[in-house]
DNA sequence: GTGAGCATACCGACCGGTCGGTAGGGTGTC
DNA sequence: GACACCCTACCGACCGGTCGGTATGCTCAC
């Protein structure tokens, strides 16, 4: 249960790694936005790459939730896949910035948090592959395309949605989690 | 027409950011791969990010020639497709330390390259979902997912790529390239 | 002899992290 | 109820080191 200090630092920490990225936002831009101060920003993290750990850790842990429950619905593949995309897509439209933060400092994670990350990760493409080949294996999706390319492609679309999406354009995250889902599922027919 | 120290300088500096990111990356570490110094390095380059500049005008110049010819070849809609999106991956396959630098870095463009490169990359993105447009036009392709979507989920797989690609991979680029074709035909359908 | 193509020494700005200290609230003792 | 004691939360000046960039000069081809 973080602090209301803690939060804060978070909070600015995402929106300015987000903005112009790790390495360009200084620990005194962070305190300044989060109107704390250095001293109070160390008493919380023991260092700066705390902070991205941390914002992963977050995204990472309310995904897995949200897809293990669509999961345990026991819907047919297809309505699964569904879900899971339209569930995956609008969380992803909600958390844009954590979202472009973890695609584009992944790699500045040190070696035992990576791992770490990279498992958590792992097991989460499994489970949705898994899904996937179920439905090919029941003969419900085409099996012209291997599930790990499948797998590829969905993440491809939702880890680059920080790219161009804008919470004021067009169209609401809601119909394009659809028209993403249409589409996959067309593939997959 | 580069100079081979301008073009080991260039080289260094890819597989630079690619590994560590721009901002991790010292100009001393560039000139040291490169085996030049730093004197040569600002003789050809104003400043640190005129190297990421020329890393973007490169990739975007060669894919947005790749993409020409092949239209010019007035193949049908689905044969177009198909071609565009092999040669897509497998030229971003065979240049993802320059994808990667891509994606990761492209917010640390200036306000006026940022707008040059984005007129450039909207070109692109357009001569595409014209293709696709098309198609739906002529009864080809199915109309029931927007061009933009297909275009967004198309260059979301390509841009990820470097998060997943290894060249010693068990799949050969053009396998992969294939797959995804296949695939993103298969929604169209 | 002159300009392109470098080499080398160096500068000032800034960055992540530290550290001595403080403010204020809880707690046990008499 | 009042005083000593302590602990968490926080403050902000400061430090060593690094970084992008520059100033100056050499060298060699034409």
């Amino acid at each position: 249960m973080p602090s209301a200090t803690e939060q804060k630092i978070i909070d600015a920490a995402v929106r300015l790694f987000a903005a112009q990225g790790y390495d360009a936002t200084s620990v005194q831009e962070i305190v300044a936005a989060a109107e704390v101060t250095k001293g109070a920003l160390y008493h919380y993290f023991r260092a700066k790459d705390d902070l991205l750990f941390e914002i992963y850790r977050l995204l990472i842990t309310s995904q897995s939730a949200d897809m293990d429950r669509i999961i345990g619905l026991g819907l047919p593949a297809a309505e699964t896949v569904r879900e899971i995309l339209v569930s995956l897509v609008v969380s992803t439209a909600e958390r844009v910035d954590e979202t472009a933060v973890f695609v584009r400092e992944l790699h500045r994670l040190g070696e035992e948090r990576m791992a770490e990350f990279r498992a958590e990760r792992r097991r989460y493409h499994e489970t949705f592959l898994a899904v996937i080949e179920k439905g090919q294996a029941d003969g419900e999706f085409s099996s012209v395309v291997p599930a790990d390319t499948v797998g590829r492609i969905v993440f491809g679309v939702v880890n680059q949605l920080p790219m161009w999406y804008r919470p004021d354009g067009p169209k609401p995250p809601a119909s394009l989690a659809g028209e993403i889902a249409d589409f996959v599922l067309a593939g997959l027919r």
